[in-house]
DNA sequence: ATGTGC
């Protein structure tokens, strides 16, 4: 369930309905600036993972009439998640095996900067009418052409991860966690830039019904599109190498897929809106939602409840508690190897690694509690072994 | 998040 913020001699202009049971006081002013601009409509609605981020806060939802807001997505558009359910047991997988589909993978799989060694996807089987389709500048498009082979298949960095995880059946899920990489940050500077010169406040909107605005949506959605078709390359490469190593054609009997940075046309309380969501995801009603808790912890599949308090969102994550450079001063290496005991992973990049533990992110099953009017969880994912970005 | 950016 939720509780209310609203004080309007602030120049809060909707409430702000928060989920999280832990906010900080600059989450809190992040979100009361969001609050207050012009175009929002009925509520702010902070998820059970929100934190402070650049601009607006990780885990916001809003809902606009006709204006989009290029500063209020950050900048990797389309970012998300994919499970598939492979024909996989998990009993035929022992850690020796996972240890090679681990170490194949980070030799296949560019990650972090490696994209700019040369990339991904080839040139050829780019994905249908992904180059074809217009973007809304010579530049862009320029942009696109030298990039998109280059970044297609690319994992990226941060908390971008691939994921192999059980579920209580012995069933094998593989987890995929990308965006629009360096060709989606382009679209978004591009149009952060023109909705600043528009409009010199800080969080400015662009009208969908003004040149700027609709190339602005033209070009969003591409991005998103671009970004699904990311984590489907990076999907597709995973499950020829876990094919080679188990010396079988490996395939997905189910995926599903969601967004977290991103923006959809919805109907709410009887008109079509703007939906706005940064670090979170849509839980449409009976539609499957994908929720990561960290890679030493569960992940969840769940129900979503399409429950209108949140315009049908909810957390995209567990939500970090501990800054990357806090992490790094405190986490002491043998602390780190205990909470990922059970978890396969590259030994070598364990110092870098510990800006990911598992102890820098709120524990998942708090967080679900948070939002039980929100979804139901039905899949719960073990992590077995994981390639960090 | 980011071929990070003045």
């Amino acid at each position: 369930m939720f509780r209310v913020i609203f004080e309007p001699d602030r120049g809060q202009r909707v409430p702000i309905r928060l989920w999280a049971r832990h906010v900080g006081p600059d989450t809190i002013r992040q979100l009361q600036r969001l609050a207050s601009q012009d175009y929002v409509v009925e509520f702010v609605a902070a998820m059970a993972d929100a934190h402070v981020s650049e601009g607006v806060a990780v885990g916001s939802v809003f809902a606009t009439e006709h204006t989009l807001v290029p500063a209020a997505l950050g900048g990797d558009l389309g970012c998300g998640m994919s499970a598939l359910r492979i024909d996989v047991d998990a009993f035929g997988l022992d850690r020796r095996t996972l240890e090679i589909v681990v170490s194949r993978l980070g030799r296949a799989i560019p990650t972090g900067d490696a994209t700019h060694r040369g990339g991904g996807a080839s040139r050829a089987n780019l994905p249908e009418g992904l180059l074809e389709t217009p973007l809304s500048t010579r530049s862009l498009e320029h942009t696109r052409e030298a990039l998109l082979g280059r970044h297609l298949g690319t994992l990226g960095g941060g908390n971008h991860f691939l994921e192999l995880d059980r579920d209580a059946d012995g069933g094998v899920w593989l987890l995929v966690h990308s965006g629009s990489r360096g060709l989606g940050g382009a679209i978004a500077s591009h149009h952060a830039r023109a909705a600043e010169e528009r409009n010199a406040h800080g969080l400015a909107g662009m009208d969908i019904r003004e040149s700027a605005g609709a190339a602005y949506w033209q070009d969003l959605e591409w991005a998103i599109r671009f970004a699904r078709e990311n984590r489907r390359a990076l999907a597709t490469r995973a499950l020829e190498i876990l094919s080679d190593v188990l010396h079988r054609e490996v395939t997905a009997a189910d995926t599903i897929d969601v967004h977290h940075n991103f923006v959809a046309r919805e109907e709410w309380f009887g008109r079509p809106l703007f939906v706005h969501r940064k670090g979170a995801i849509a839980a449409p009603r009976g539609d499957r939602a994908l929720i990561p808790g960290s890679m030493g912890t569960a992940s969840y599949v769940a129900f979503g409840l399409a429950n209108a308090d949140s315009f049908g969102s909810c957390s995209h994550g567990a939500g970090r508690v501990m800054t990357r450079t806090e992490a790094r001063r405190t986490i002491r290496p043998k602390a780190f190897a205990e909470s990922m005991r059970r978890v396969v992973y590259p030994d070598a990049l364990a110092r870098r690694l510990v800006e990911e533990a598992p102890c820098v992110y709120r524990d998942i099953r708090e967080v679900l509690d948070d939002q039980e009017d929100l979804l139901v969880r039905t899949i719960r994912l073990e992590p077995l072994a994981v390639l960090k970005g």
